[in-house]
DNA sequence: AGCACGCCGACT
DNA sequence: GTCGGCGTGCTC
């Protein structure tokens, strides 16, 4: 009887894998593969992560039964996942159910089953297209005579399952189950679906630099707003996928639009497969597929996506490279970016890192030779890039606008622009109606009950929101202190300008655009919609508008409080803030008007606002100042950073525990060289839903010395048992302050 | 993380 | 007497 041994490691916060045999005759290729064992008497699913161990433990080895035949887990993936684990010191058993499907961690076969589709089910000739009144409707059947379409990518590409539903109705398309088979690898021949527009010298030049270039290399692709960035992406990508090659392309949550899909969907006759937050289970793990058997040659998809398996991979693009929403805050606090490049290194294919405002950390490694810059200064079409204005609030007369955050000056621009038939767009940072609520008698504030938080008024359902916890409470009619009624509401948010506005300008259409006012991704099409057919002049809106969107008709943009990202203690403010302005600014005057931007300000002397309004001053400019003080500080990238992270709902057990073990680093903390530790401190927020957070930040001026001295942290953790009712992690490359 | 084991308090 | 609270320790 053959028996193997193998390592196995399974989803539980321990840094060891466990031995098991395995009744078949299995070789390292089997590695990546998953088992079902028995686990402290219960049944668990892990993955093989080394066969032909030898038993050097006295235990009796219980039994694994093999679950896949072959891995789908290809060896790029591992490696990383075990860089990841290293790097980021977190269980690689747990870094594998982070990087699997929920369908296959759960022990789901690795197979399709049968994929909805739409397909024409009778000519559509002049007749029956004259009946059709919805340009959606036609849109639709327009694109399916090509051939079926699949739900998932007609949902993608911004149509909505009551248009489809529509269509079904009239018995002009019905719906088909199409079944795939895995191993079906895309055609090389006639990559393209469309002719590409023609690049400009400065796009061909990217392109044939990145192009000539098969191995490992980190190319930054910095491109102004308007560059024509994505384009470049595409051409390379036609490059690689000539050679018969996948392409992984990394995008902010942000900015999976239709415009986005649609790009791809329409440019290349290969599959096309994504990964976002929309998608059901069963579509994740059929992109997955998708990828791991080379059915499909590009993947486009948010941070999840750098852990699925791509048979052939040859590139890696980041687009927008600077967004924070690569980093996972959670569980598996990885960054997309680094595991992303560590991939393409064990894999050897280069990575484009995109990005009109590059990181300052990508910046720097520029500036070490270990990644090429390439720059994009123009903008393609011609466009112009935007005049810039400062609005000094202090000159500006008190109005009920300023109140409401819109000064004189410009309430005033904003009637000349809209009186033209010109868009505006309004970035406000703060969602809501007012900031806070405040008894006037007393002074009382109203804050959360879970959270170290104030409540936002909202106007809408008259309620109190705790941002943090997001609980809601309905607006009290009373102070709970003095019992007195009149309660004030101090500071603005989107809410209560949007109200102004519609006061101020009622013949002009306006969309509200943040997260309470837009809660599908629908909503925010039919906003982005009437914002583009000229029924609505004025946007006003958060983050949310920031980033991607493409609006030729707008002509001015405002930043109403820039002020109040512009104080803020965290070291990241300026960059953030500049990178902000600039991705703001960067959505005027995109078409064929010259845009201006316009910034309200108390405090016109700003160092950083002036670079950010100057001309002469790009945004690499102002990086590379704020890069100066970095240094001097020696703060990232000059050094790198963890946290060691605990929280508990006793607020002294939380602070107990990692007293305790600051006692015993101090230990052995001298071991490493040019080691900083904090004392153990609260969090800026102490109290996060009734837990209490405490921290010590360490720093390090070696990346490696810092990764060996948390081992050890971690390491005198797991010696003794953490308690009951802590949680503990450990946060590398933190991009947020705690 | 789970789950079992074990040692003390407040109930029928 | 016993049910169950959760502190402690182990998991191939």
């Amino acid at each position: 009887m053959t028996s193997t041994i193998v390592n196995v490691a399974l989803n539980r916060p321990l840094f060891k894998e466990f031995a098991y045999v395995i009744n078949k005759e299995i070789s390292d290729s089997h590695i990546g593969c998953r088992v079902k064992v028995n686990f402290a008497n219960s049944t668990m699913i892990g993955v093989i992560t080394k066969v032909g161990v030898k038993n050097n433990s006295s235990i009796k080895l219980k039994e694994a039964t093999l679950i896949d035949e072959q891995s789908f887990i290809t060896d790029d993936v591992i490696k990383m996942l075990e860089f990841g684990s290293n790097y980021y010191q977190y269980p690689l058993g747990q870094c594998f159910n982070v990087a699997l499907p929920k369908l296959l961690r759960e022990g789901g076969a690795f197979s399709y089953e049968k994929i909805p589709a739409l397909q024409l089910c009778c000519n559509i000739d002049g007749e029956i297209l004259k009946k059709i009144k919805s340009d959606d409707q036609k849109r639709i059947l327009d694109l399916l005579k090509t051939g079926p379409i699949q739900r998932k990518e007609l949902r993608e590409r911004g149509f909505l399952s009551s248009t489809e539903n529509a269509l079904i109705k009239k018995k002009l398309v019905e719906i088909i189950n199409i079944e795939k088979k895995e191993n079906e690898a895309f055609s090389t021949e006639n990559i393209l679906k469309e002719t590409p527009p023609q690049a400009n010298t400065e796009q061909l030049s990217a392109i044939y630099t990145v192009q000539k270039n098969s191995d490992f290399k980190v190319f930054l692709i910095n491109g102004i707003t308007g560059s024509g960035k994505t384009e470049v992406y595409l051409r390379i990508i036609e490059d690689v996928l000539k050679k018969g090659k996948s392409v992984l392309v990394l995008v902010p949550e942000i900015s999976l639009t239709p415009q986005t899909f649609d790009r791809f969907y329409r440019r290349f006759n290969v599959p096309v497969s994504s990964v976002h937050s929309a998608l059901s289970d069963r579509e994740r793990l059929d992109s997955y597929i998708d990828m791991a058997t080379g059915n499909s040659g590009i993947l486009i998809g948010t941070r999840t996506a750098v852990f699925t398996p791509i048979k052939n991979l040859g590139l890696i693009v980041i687009d927008e490279e600077h967004d924070s929403s690569f980093k996972q805050n959670d569980t598996f606090r990885y960054h997309a970016r680094t595991l992303a490049i560590m991939r393409a290194k064990i894999n050897n294919c280069p990575v484009i890192l995109g990005s009109a405002t590059p990181s300052l950390e990508t910046l720097f490694n520029c500036y070490k030779g270990l990644y090429s810059r390439i720059d994009l200064k123009y903008r393609a079409g011609g466009a112009s890039y935007p005049d810039f204005e400062l609005i000094d609030l202090t000159k500006e007369p008190v109005t009920e606008g300023l109140n409401k955050g819109l000064s004189q000056t410009l309430e005033d621009r904003i009637g000349e622009e809209t009186a033209k038939g010109d868009q505006v767009l309004l970035f406000l940072n703060r969602r809501g109606y007012a900031h806070h609520l405040v008894c006037h008698l007393c002074g009382h504030v109203f804050t959360c009950p879970n959270c170290d938080n104030i409540l936002t008024v909202h106007k809408t359902n008259h309620r109190l929101q705790c941002h943090i916890c997001d609980t809601i409470f309905t607006a009290p009619e009373k102070c709970p202190v003095c019992e007195n009624t009149q309660l004030f509401e101090q500071g603005f948010g989107t809410e209560q300008v949007n109200d102004y506005l519609k006061d101020r300008y009622p013949d002009v259409g306006i969309e509200r655009i943040d997260r309470d006012s837009v809660t599908t991704k629908n909503q925010l099409e039919i906003r982005l919609n009437r914002v583009r057919d000229g029924k609505s002049l004025i946007m006003l809106g958060t983050q949310m508008l920031a980033k991607g969107h493409d609006f030729p008709n707008v002509t001015m943009v405002a930043m109403l409080d820039i002020d109040s990202s512009l104080f803020c203690d965290d070291f990241r403010a300026m960059e953030n803030t500049a990178q902000l302005l600039t991705q703001v600014a960067g959505r005027a005057g995109r078409g064929t008007k010259k845009g201006k931007v316009i910034i309200q300000t108390h405090h016109i002397d700003n160092e950083l606002i002036n670079d950010l309004i100057n001309p002469q001053c790009s945004y690499i400019d102002i990086a590379n100042k704020l890069l100066e003080t970095r240094k001097k500080l020696s703060l990232p990238p000059y050094s790198y950073q963890a946290f060691i992270l605990c929280n508990s709902s006793i607020r002294n057990k939380a602070f107990n525990f990692l007293s305790n073990l600051s006692d015993k680093i101090k230990t052995f903390k001298d071991n490493y060289s040019n080691l900083v530790i904090t004392p153990v401190m609260s969090d800026k927020m102490e109290k996060i839903q009734n837990r209490f957070h405490f921290h010590i930040l360490v720093t390090c001026t070696d990346r490696n010395e810092l990764r060996k001295f948390l081992t050890q942290v971690r390491n005198t953790v797991e010696e003794q048992t953490v308690p009951n009712d802590i949680r503990f992690a450990i946060e590398v490359d933190p991009i947020a302050m705690y």
